[in-house]
Order: structure tokens, then C-alpha cells, then sequence
DNA sequence: GCTTTTTGCAATATATAAATTGCAAAAATA
DNA sequence: TATTTTTGCAATTTATATATTGCAAAAAGC
């Protein structure tokens, strides 16, 4: 059982406001469900590596720019 | 069922050459199996962002220089 | 204030990431 | 070339990412 303390993805709902979306706009066009974009932004779990690459592509942004966070 | 065409991860191969890390010893620092590191170097699967992170972590580079493919 | 849209939450179901073991081939080193 | 280390592969199991539905609260618009 893993304990996953993951921090609020401030800088992905920032992109998506910039885009002027809604959580479910973006799920669509990422291809995943409303939830799971919500999730991802409050910080409750850990996206895989191509879900992370569609959101990026998305709102035009780098994996850097939404999911690194500088140490 | 989603048919998942990944290429094979180049850029992580060199940086652990670079840190001459064996994938066990990879995968021993990050705390996954070999396997799992093996893989996601064939382009296999499809990581989480907390084991594309650890990895980065283990190899001082950030998301973009391991994981992110110029448009 | 009322209505609509957006977001959070919870429970259950499904798909898939990751573990585990064992073996064979390839690569490295003596 | 013989030995050791490293990597690929396959089958089975387990953990968890994601889907789905429905509802309530908050936020935005009227």
C-alpha cells in the first residue's frame, strides 16, 4: 500500500483557465473522463505518462511546464 | 482496448549509460523492478508520472529531457 | 434570488501499470 | 572461448489508473 502526498496541480488549472476550459472540455479532448482531469488537478492521484503528454498538448505546454516541479 | 505505438526511449538509455547504471541498479534506486525499467526503455508501457519522476530524480534530468518528444 | 454550469466526492467496475519468477540470448569481461 | 553480467521475453498475479453514474455544493450568469 502506497502512500501517494501529492501536491494541487496549481499550474494545470492555471493552463486550462488561459484556454478557458472546463474540466470537461479538456477531459474530451484529452479523451478521459471529467474525473479524472479533477483528480489530477487536486492532486488525489498520478496520471500515466501518455495522459500527461495529451493534457500537455492540449493547453500547448511541456511535461516540465505542467508536472515538474522544480525539486 | 487501446493499441499503444511507443517508441523505444533513447534518451534514458543514454543517461543511465552516462551514470553506468545497470537497469537492475536503476530500478533498485527507484525502487521498481527491472522489468519495469526495461520496458519503459523498449517503449513497452506506459509509466505513471511519480516513476517518470523518480527516474529523472535518479538521473539528474528533468521530465522534458527524459520523457517529452518535440512535437 | 433563481438557474445553469462547474467542480468535488463516493462507490463500484474495468483496464492496465508494475511485481514476480524463471529462462534464454546477447553483451561484456576475464 | 569460457564465464559473468546484462538485457529481453513470457506467463501469472497484484496494485492502481481510469470509467461510470449519481448527487451535492459551489461558482457563474441571468
Amino acid at each position: 500500500m502506497k502512500m501517494v502526498t501529492m501536491m494541487k496541480n496549481i499550474k494545470l488549472k492555471v493552463a486550462r483557465a488561459e484556454h478557458d476550459l472546463s474540466q470537461e472540455e479538456l477531459a474530451k479532448r484529452v479523451g478521459v473522463s471529467r474525473q479524472t482531469i479533477g483528480l489530477i488537478e487536486l492532486g488525489k492521484y498520478n496520471p500515466t505518462l501518455s495522459l500527461c503528454k495529451s493534457i500537455c498538448k492540449a493547453l500547448s505546454r511541456t511535461l516540465d511546464e505542467l508536472f515538474w516541479d522544480e525539486d
